[in-house]
This record gives structure tokens, C-alpha cells and sequence, in this order.
DNA sequence: CCTACCGATCGGTAGG
DNA sequence: CCTACCGATCGGTAGG
């Protein structure tokens, strides 16, 4: 009996290599580690992936997969405006709250090889990227969207706020007296991310 | 000959580790490496060091200690409001852009050792974060800040987008069309904390 | 600050 | 999918 559930060898291979890549780290992890967690021999793993190098290649396209999966989901929840913006953002988060270890992988490869991620994103993420681009200049347009915003770096900011409060807020999270909770960092950044987008209105519908 | 400036010792062995462990990671760097590029044998820089994971501590604890160091006269810019707001974080930057690798490392501790870096981050940095913090209150009381504003959530947000962008901005800077350089990347984090933090005001004094 | 040496572990191969 | 084996490298010690 194996450790996990049965399945195909690959798949739990790469669900182990997922995990434990994400929590020590490429270098940091062997791939005996990996075949122990799943039950087999090193050299079967070899037999499998090719190579350690190899393994990381696919459980990162799989990541990257997985979210472009997850992306237009994500982005068509409704039609535009702030709601539609928390809606999305909390959307994008679930999801990484979901396995929170993907963020930690993610945030892991930008800093080992960022050359390499920023390929995987421009293939798998760019286009998504581009299509909230040109929504926040339509709505500049529009006169709904604050004018001074750079939408390219607007952006890109709200995804390193995402990856790295959920990758890295374990190192922050005891610092203050009065710690913010993960839901509170999050909610906080939907609340940034907001105010920073879209000018100032009445609170409630009237005038 | 040495490969770099002569110092002592034990300084040059710690300036070669930074670079090499923020480049590299911790566990993708051996201490012959480091030993290399100081040019001495690996057996010296453990009889200075004792172990390669205290060599780890002594570098960690210096670079909170120059943070530390610098962190009040940041803080000391001017009085108060969006343009203290502006010269405060600009100093921020400067002191992680004038060595990238410094935000680099401490990304890479905060995924590898969570723990010990929030008690690092306890130590050195936890009274000039309350200290914004509170005056973050003041602000909301006095009626110049937004009442929105969670501010312990509000400055742990802005830490992580700061190191985040300079760690891994590499990783995002050319997937899009028109990728943003580090400097709009950063001039917008400024934008976005303004526009997050204070009540809109008109452009200019006259009312 | 060095040479010489240590056991342990690394990723990977041969061969079945 | 396995056993048996490989050379290379790891961090660290002995002894001077």
C-alpha cells in the first residue's frame, strides 16, 4: 500500500515534487525525498522524468497550466466596475489560497530563474494580462478609471501583491502587536487595489 | 593577490556570501563557491565561521542591522502628508535598488525560514513599523487620512510590494507589450499607496 | 591560514 | 519498476 492515493505514478510524482519543491525549494529538495514520499525508488522517478531538471520543468508548466485553466473562469464574473474588480480579485485569490503552496513555487522560480518565468508567463498569462490592460484604459477612457493610473504597472503590481502576501506572509504575519490576518492582508489589498484604480463616489447609489 | 579590495577577512568572506546566497540561494550555493570568490580555501572560512549555516546568521543579522541603521533616518524625511508620503518611500527604494540584492536574500529567507525571519524582523524593524502605524492613526483622527485604511495590514502590504518588485521584478519585467522598467513600477506603488492612504484634495492649493 | 582526509549524500546509469 | 553501482560534490574535522 503507497502513501498516497494510487492514481497514475506520474501524477502523484509530480503532486509530491509540487509540494515538497514549493516548501524547500528546488536545491533543497532530492528526488529521493520525492520517490520516498511517493512510495518508489529513485531510480524509478529517473525512469519516469529523465531528470531532476526535467521533473521541475513539468510540475511548473502544470502550475501554469492549471492557472491559465483557471483565468478566464476568474475574469468573465461580471460586467465592470468596483464590484466586478473585488469579485475578480477575490476570485484570483481563492485560488491561491486554495493550494497555498502554489504561490510559494511561483514566487520561488522568479527569484531561481526569472528568465525562464517570465517565458512561462508571456506564454501562458500575457494575454489575460493585456485584456485588464486595455479594460483599465477603456474605463480611463470612459472617465470611470483614475486617469493617472500606469495600467501595465498597476498590473503588475496587484500580482506581486498576490504571490508574495500569500507566499511569504508567514514571515510578517507575527511582526505587529496587533498582527493582520491573511483575510485581513487581503482584504486590504482588494481595498487598495480599488482605491488606487477607481476615483471617488458617494458611497450609496443616491444623487 | 586577492580577487577583491584586501579588508579583513572575515568582512570580505561576509560580502561574497550576500552576494552569492542572494543570487544563488542558500542551498544552491556551497561554501567552496564562497570560498572562491574571497580566494582562500573552504577549511578557513569554516575556522572563521564555524558552519556554513552560522555564516548564514552573521550575514542575515548584518543586513537587518544596516536596514535598522538607515530605516530612522527614512522616517526623519519631513512632517507629514502625501509629499512626507512620497520622500519616505523614494528613500525606501533607494536603499534596496542601491543593492538589489539585498531585497533578493531577504525575499529567499522569507520562504525558506519564515520563522526566523519574522523574530529578525521583530528585533529590528517592528518599532519604526508601529510607528507608522500610529501615525497612520493620528491621520485617521485628525481627518487627513482615509478611514478605510487597515493600517497594520496597510504597511505589511507595502513592505511586500517594495521587496517583491525589486526581488522579482526580473521574473515580470518583459511579458507584457509594453513591459513597465522598475522606475514606473515603482513611481506607481508610490501612486497606488497615496491614492490608497489619503482623501483626494484638488491638484492644486487654490480651493 | 593551510593540506589531507572523512563519511554522507547528490543525481544519474547499467542492466535486468 | 527494481538492485547494484558510479563519480562528483557536499559540509566539516584533524592536525599543524
Amino acid at each position: 500500500m503507497g502513501l498516497s492515493a494510487p492514481g497514475q505514478v506520474r501524477t502523484r510524482i509530480l503532486e509530491a515534487a509540487e509540494r515538497l519543491f514549493a516548501a524547500q525549494g528546488y536545491n533543497g529538495t532530492s528526488i529521493q525525498e520525492v520517490a520516498e514520499a511517493v512510495g518508489i525508488r529513485r531510480p524509478t522517478l529517473v525512469y519516469h522524468f529523465g531528470s531532476k531538471d526535467q521533473l521541475r520543468i513539468e510540475v511548473l508548466t502544470g502550475l501554469l497550466s492549471q492557472w491559465q485553466e483557471q483565468l478566464p473562469k476568474v475574469l468573465a464574473a461580471s460586467q465592470s466596475g468596483p464590484d466586478r474588480f473585488r469579485s475578480v480579485m477575490e476570485s484570483a485569490f481563492a485560488f491561491f489560497r486554495a493550494v497555498p503552496h502554489r504561490a510559494r513555487l511561483i514566487a520561488r522560480e522568479m527569484l531561481d530563474r526569472p528568465d525562464e518565468m517570465r517565458a512561462l508567463f508571456a506564454r501562458h498569462l500575457e494575454p489575460y494580462m493585456q485584456l485588464v490592460i486595455d479594460r483599465i484604459r477603456d474605463g480611463q477612457r470612459e472617465g470611470h478609471t483614475r486617469r493617472d493610473v500606469d495600467p501595465e504597472a498597476y498590473v503588475v503590481h496587484l500580482m506581486h501583491a498576490a504571490v508574495s502576501v500569500i507566499a511569504m506572509g508567514d514571515a510578517t504575519k507575527h511582526v505587529l502587536r496587533d498582527p493582520p490576518s491573511v483575510e485581513r492582508q487581503l482584504s486590504e489589498l482588494v481595498r487598495l487595489g480599488k482605491a488606487a484604480l477607481f476615483l471617488d463616489r458617494p458611497k450609496s447609489g443616491g444623487s
